[in-house]
DNA sequence: ACGCCTACCTGACACGTGCCAGTAGATGAC
DNA sequence: GTCATCTACTGGCACGTGTCAGGTAGGCGT
């Protein structure tokens, strides 16, 4: 009952050697010579006892971990950020290193994690406060922000203008969010889309942020879009932040007796797990975020010093063609 | 440049004191008595090399770390989960200790997970294999699955039924999923339902359940519905395992040409974010995720013979009306 | 018999921390 | 003056591992 772990100590006195040649067995050490018998005798010890190295000491011992901390700081569940953690996790546990999400609840929390596990790299999914950025720099953990994809995140939304084009509109608006933690994504969107509005010369396009969390009001969109429907120039379509906008936005064109799409196209974006249920089933750009996982790990293993500088990331998205536009 | 990360040693000669009472010090230890001179010395000390005590060295010395791991194999919980794990990390983070969320991909990955890792403690979201038990038996990590918490999780169920009865339906269905990693709420959901419906003394049920992943096929549920209704006593309300079947059923009911309610209620679990939005706006159960998650915790505790052994947890949950039964 | 080489293995240190046992000096009681 | 008590501190061990320099035994050539 319930006797202590077993050590590499341990192993050795059952083997009957020393603790230095089971710690050369057990990690397979080539520039050792053991005798077969020997190796074998040491292996049939550690498999009888189950032993399992000692993940403490092994980091004290070895200066660093093998962990690999994602910040998540309230990034709200989609699947998109479901499947982003999987391949990271993926991809990380391929370089024999363990993922682990961490979710930040307040901007302090941080030094007490680190007191309780110290990895060797940490990821964040949103802009760390500066003392944030200190602490790890104090504790020299390098420190790769998702900021650094910057120059593929205005892609999706361009796709929505061109694809919206294509459909014959020209009268567009932007839906867009003014939740202070979306706003990484939100910025460069909106960017994109004025952008892409602008290069193909279409009349100025209307513009509305929508306060945050999910107390999104279906009045205030209702009314929203009633306003953009009256002007002289009526706009004729709508490409917004994410599929929960849209399905917002088609909630309130249904309040209004709109038919969508003859009455006004609606175009969400992430290609999330209701968007083929809303009613019309909604048109959207999937964006590949498993490649983004990917890319965001070569950046990192160069931060490492395991691998060349990743090539710029174009964030690999494609319009999913439904009923909405 | 680069400086090595500062040790005790390295405040000890600050101060110009032993290392024994730095860590007399900055652990607070109100057993020793240390002249308050001697300790403001230290913590200036502490501050200007900003020293953060190494993680792995004191698990290895505690013989115990602060971490608990929670092991989330790719649970689809939606809006729920995200409130789960964030609640979760809030109370664990009160009693000292960190939370890390785990996504288990394989199997086999655990114990290279473990290998990097040494929790205090487990929480499974899921069943765990018998091997990956037997595991953390070997390491001494006590477990918490989350099964323990059956004593109320056919509540939400019997709340659909008893809300259909109330809105005067009395041919019910129920749609479920047959996915394997979602038994373990599913079967609970499903007896509860059926008990409920026994113990009102309703017509016999009807049941189905719905392949995995999100590959619902919509086709196949309007087949179902269509079953239903044109059986001599059709079914006149269908309440779902969670939201997403019941807006693919709202999706299916459209296809049919019914209106909802008049023509078939539907009723979802979870009232997950995207549940105000369908059309009409689906009636459904709110779960509080953030009680599950202290119960859960207190489970935990308890098995770490910090606290009492917590009551038996009647998952609260309630119904949120809106229009779709 | 001697030195040298190789194959195989071991003793001992270091990583950074927490804490027990012990010590030097001051204070007080008789 | 002596002994006990208290304050304020320190020396050193232990946790379990990885690794390096060294050690031993046997074989081989001369």
């Amino acid at each position: 009952m319930a006797k202590p772990r077993s050590t590499s100590t341990d192993i050795a006195r059952r083997a009957g050697v020393s603790r230095a040649t089971v710690s050369y067995v057990l990690n397979g050490r080539t520039d050792q010579s053991i005798s077969p018998a020997t190796r074998e005798r040491v292996l049939q010890a550690a498999r009888e006892l189950s032993y399992v190295p000692n993940a403490a000491s092994r980091a004290l011992r070895a200066g660093e971990s093998r962990l690999v901390l994602l910040i998540n700081s309230g990034v709200p569940w989609s699947t998109n950020i479901t499947d982003f953690e999987d391949e990271l996790t993926r991809v990380v546990a391929a370089t024999g290193r363990t993922l682990m999400v961490w979710r930040r609840q307040g901007p302090d929390d941080l030094a007490s994690t680190l007191a309780h596990l110290e990895p060797c790299l940490a990821i964040a999914l949103n802009r760390l406060s500066s003392s944030e950025a200190a602490l790890l720099e104090t504790l020299q953990i390098p420190l790769v922000e998702s900021d650094l994809v910057a120059p593929g995140s205005d892609l999706p939304a361009r796709l929505q203008v061109q694809h919206l084009v294509e459909a014959g509109h020209e009268r567009l608006a932007y839906l867009t969010t003014s939740e202070e933690s979306l706003q990484r994504f939100a910025t460069p969107r909106t960017s994109g889309f004025l952008a892409a509005c602008a290069e193909l010369a279409l009349p100025k396009p209307r513009l509305a942020a929508l306060p945050g969390g999910m107390d999104i009001s279906l009045a205030a969109v209702t009314e929203q879009l009633r306003a953009w429907l009256e002007e002289p120039d009526p706009v004729t379509a709508v490409a917004c932040f994410n599929d929960f906008h849209a399905a917002v936005c088609l909630a309130a064109a249904a309040e209004l007796g709109l038919w969508v799409p003859s009455d006004l196209a609606v175009m969400g974006l992430d290609d999330d797990i209701f968007a083929p249920l809303t009613r019309p089933a909604l048109t959207t750009i999937r964006i590949d975020a498993k490649a983004f996982a990917r890319h965001l790990w070569d950046l990192a293993r160069h931060q490492l010093g395991e691998g060349p500088e990743p090539e710029p990331f174009l964030q690999p998205s494609h319009v999913v063609v439904r009923a909405s536009v």
